[in-house]
DNA sequence: AATGTGACCCTCT
DNA sequence: GAGAGGGCCACAT
């Protein structure tokens, strides 16, 4: 595993519950802003969830839909993770992002931790 | 405003 | 060991 996903994991685990961000905020993050596409591809491939889980179902496109290929083919899992944490939806299925996108502070929102455990769930595919 | 193209790092064939 | 392509984004045309 390369120094690059390492980098990523180690800012997704920084979103925290019930926001969002986006691929190319993490990738801004790292300063490499146009390497989202190598982002969602880290993401994807290997996700550290038994030891170390990162939460990757908070991290999307930048107008707020989801990614796919997310949850192994499993639809819907992504935006079921998301609306037990609180995060909206607009009407046309992607995430509010006006109001529910990562503004970069590392504070927990006030509220109940996670009613269903996240990474159990991922770990399944 | 809408399309096209480049860049970025890593895994799988 | 090499080649292709992948959960996208920013810039240029």
């Amino acid at each position: 595993m390369g120094e690059f996903s390492e980098q990523v994991y180690a800012i997704v685990r920084t979103v925290p519950y019930g926001k969002v961000a986006t691929y190319g905020q993490i990738a801004g993050l790292m300063g490499r802003p146009r390497s989202g596409r190598y982002v969602g591809y880290a993401l994807r491939n290997e996700p550290p969830q038994g030891t170390d889980p990162v939460p990757a179902h908070r991290i999307m496109r930048a107008d707020g839909s989801l990614a796919e290929g997310f949850g192994g083919g499993e639809p819907g899992l992504q935006r079921r993770l998301l609306e037990a944490e609180g995060v909206g939806f607009t009407a046309d299925g992607r995430v509010d992002m006006a109001h529910f996108q990562w503004d970069g502070s590392d504070e927990e929102l006030p509220g109940p931790p996670s009613d269903i455990d996240w990474a159990a769930e991922m770990g399944e595919w």
